[in-house]
DNA sequence: TTGTAAGCGTTATCAT
DNA sequence: ATGATAACGCTTACAA
């Protein structure tokens, strides 16, 4: 690999010259500027940015922390956070942390083992409170977190406005009719579902419905979990479900199928994360998008920025099927009717 | 931040004498080696990677370089490669090419510019010969090429059996009585996608049937381009397709269901890429399930196992509604019916 | 405008 | 078993 010293030594001026001249520095004579950058070209240099790095003490990568790659969600979060580091010299570096804490705690100390510029996270769902992190992490790295955040760390955050998109979801079903609405409400661990079960509850309350905590499914995320829980709210007497996942409500509905339940005729269903999946359905799901790709970029504007408050990104919310037994619509929520522009 | 010549200050050796007791070097005196660790612990030290890797000239970082990291195939890929390398010590920076040439060109300097120890890739379709990246990535960075490769690049190379599957694809549309079977070919840029045409071709040739070129529809890849093509071939007098893509299968789904072809009693569609989504539609789409974590697995095995071969890994055809008209199935290709364990 | 020299944090090769 | 020293490739005061 060709460094500034050969080319300093093939015009036979010092590797200092050939620096500043390749940083683009006014300090150097045109003339040897053209002529190093010309030598550099013909011996094919390119610059290590490894060892510039080292003396700078700083370097362009940016590391991400998601929970799992393949989720739709966070791969289109990283997308949009790549889309912004890369415009501004920077690139991502990940790290899947499966839901686990030790894998969080191991990410984290390789990143900061990178001298990386800033990390990127969503923590796990093993991850319950910030002290690890606190300590891994500490005033040399910036963290920027998204969706599942812990409050009390310092930086800047970016999280979907779990509480309002949960309420008008459930407006939603209330107004479709549904009169016992129950919820799958995924892990209290992190605050993005709790404020949903929040949200859940305030639009019970104030159409002046009551708030059962029977109807509440706790420890629901994954597709097999949905469906065990949709078979407790269905014995539960529930003829809804807001479900604080996708993959959750994908499992309820596999149920309500088998159980021979219709919907949205007998049994209404209302989710977050708007999956590819959601609008191919039979029936399609009615969900929130919560515009991931618009996280990431958020966030990674975040760290460009330089920023330390919370963003939050609204939510929309998407009527189909799986909720609509009533075909006329007065809602204030903008939303798009049967949305169905995905990867088109 | 502290580094060893801290350490060592603080306990009255040398730098040297640290770096070996952190390396685990036999050379030291067990109870040096205890107080090194114990210091090293106390203040917090935790290793540069970036001047250590500089130091021995090499990186623990492999780049991987995709079209789009939010398609469900490829973010397999990289989860399944991500999940080897991490065993192995290494982490992934990823870069995608939104498919463009000159973001694939920019990637692999950018992953030259890091030292990497390797680069995972699979081409973008704008790029479509192997003259820039044999330029920029000689002999001093190991390339593996996956899915969509280049013959002519040497080292090694995992893809899937392109011939075979489109071929079991296309003898599975012919075996449900579909006479005349067109094809989504995807782009010739592209071995992958001209393997899969040979397949077809010889699926329909061996067959007796006719290999009509007008029944060929190229330059197919998204939602959008499925729907048009799958116009043209209905206008065609078609009654069947092999996709080379699940996107744009899908987009001949929405046409089809549009013009009130009945699926698959008047129509069949068979895809590549097993996509969560393809087992949800209704009716759920008959696909060629790829492995993708697998071939990201293998990727990342040939690197660390410094192979230089081709392997291929092969497909697995899901028989679902949309081309199964005759229920009784005889059928050579090992496959799993209705196949719907996604997200479980 | 250019050269000199030091240093980023680590590791490797000598000595001792 | 440990220390001294140099080097990885680059940047940057400071000096010339």
């Amino acid at each position: 690999m060709v460094t500034i010293t050969d080319i300093a030594r093939a015009l036979g001026i010092t590797p200092s010259t050939v620096s500043r001249a390749l940083a683009g520095s006014p300090r150097v004579k045109e003339k040897t500027r053209i002529a190093v950058e010309r030598k550099a070209l013909e011996m094919g240099y390119e610059r290590n940015v490894v060892a510039a790095n080292l003396r700078k003490g700083q370097s362009h990568i940016v590391g991400i922390i998601v929970p799992r790659i393949h989720r739709e969600f966070f791969s289109n979060i990283i997308g949009g956070a790549e889309s912004v580091l890369n415009q501004a010299g920077y690139n991502v570096l990940i790290c899947q942390t499966m839901e686990s804490k030790d894998s969080e705690i191991k990410a984290l100390k390789t990143l900061r083992n990178y001298r990386v510029a800033a990390v990127l996270i969503s923590h796990a769902i093993g991850s319950t409170d910030s002290r690890d992190i606190k300590e891994i992490i500490g005033k040399d790295i910036p963290i920027i977190q998204f969706d599942r955040v812990y409050p009390d760390l310092p930086g800047a955050k970016v999280v979907g406005a779990n509480c309002d998109g949960a309420y008008f979801a459930t407006k939603h079903l209330i107004q479709q009719g549904y009169k016992r609405i129950g919820t799958l409400a995924g892990y209290m661990s992190s605050l993005a579902f709790v404020e949903r079960l929040a949200g859940y509850r305030l639009a019970l309350e104030s159409a002046g419905l009551p708030y059962d905590n029977s109807l509440v499914f706790y420890d629901t995320l994954v597709r097999d979990q949905g469906y065990e829980a949709a078979k407790k709210a269905l014995a539960s007497g529930c003829d809804a479900l807001f479900s604080a996942g996708a993959f959750s409500a994908l499992g309820a509905v596999d149920y309500l199928k088998e159980a021979g339940v219709r919907i949205p005729e007998d049994f209404g269903i209302v989710c977050t994360s708007n999956e590819g999946f959601t609008s191919l359905m039979t029936p399609s799901l009615s969900t929130l998008e919560q515009h991931p790709f618009e996280m990431g970029q958020a966030a990674a504007k975040a760290f460009l920025e330089n920023r330390a408050d919370t963003q939050v990104i609204p939510m929309e919310l998407h009527i189909r099927q799986s909720s609509q037994r009533i075909q006329q619509e007065e809602f204030s929520c903008n939303h798009l009717l049967n949305n169905n522009q995905w990867q088109k």
